[in-house]
DNA sequence: TTTGTATATTCGCGTATACGAATATACAAG
DNA sequence: CTTGTATATTCGTATACGCGAATATACAAA
């Protein structure tokens, strides 16, 4: 606890921030997370709950393992993913009450002159 | 408070989801939403602080702005940008948190917008 | 070994975007 | 009006990325 001054990031942390942020930037694996936000599942369950491509859903998981934000487990013939950070309930949880926010203001501003 | 059967969103809702993370993938508009933390700032204000071209930040507080992440206030000749949304500080608190621990084991330096 | 299945990687293409430079626009002052 | 300043937009370019198809690799079973 001896490093809490405030002071500014520098590019190369603002860089890495940003980075972090980019995995959560594409449909495709916000739709893997929240596969994964009820349990592990393997590679193949995932092509088949996410749709498309078997060779885009392993780069996806590839992108988000590398990320820190899921655990690989290999057994055998297949891999399965979990989610590896609370951080990543805590994040989904932040934008989506935000958008239910913005959504409800909106519907009861609907129809207002 | 009908809606809270935690249904699976579909496409375009993780789209819209994947816009936002976006907003906040870049490093030069995170330098921007570090230096609107102290405090609302003008464009030009900003362009010396966060550094880069004048029409590189006008445009991405433009992208902020319509992600409905910054306000926008114009007075006279210049214009005023200021932080939005609540969302914002928390978002940044936990991805900074997260970044915290993982190096707590390698660094001893914080992360913090 | 050979065959089949699960996952990863490579390739090529189309699209998105970050950027600086130049230009345009809006407004204030003289 | 003209000039100066603040902000926005356009343009061209380089880079990054998402995607499917095809291929490669790893492992299991026969």
């Amino acid at each position: 606890m001896s490093k809490n001054r405030k002071q500014k990031l520098d590019r190369p942390a603002l860089e890495r921030i940003a980075r972090l942020f980019s995995a959560f930037s594409d449909a495709t694996r916000l739709a893997v997370i929240q596969e994964l936000m009820s349990g592990p599942q393997t590679v193949s369950e995932l092509v088949a709950s996410v749709g498309g491509s078997q060779g885009n859903v392993s780069r996806q998981l590839q992108l988000l393992h590398d990320a820190a934000l899921l655990d690989r487990k290999k057994e055998g013939n297949q891999v399965t993913y979990s989610i590896a950070d609370d951080m990543v309930f805590s994040i989904c949880e932040l934008v989506c009450n935000k958008l239910n926010r913005d959504a409800q203001e909106k519907q009861e501003f609907a129809f207002q002159i």
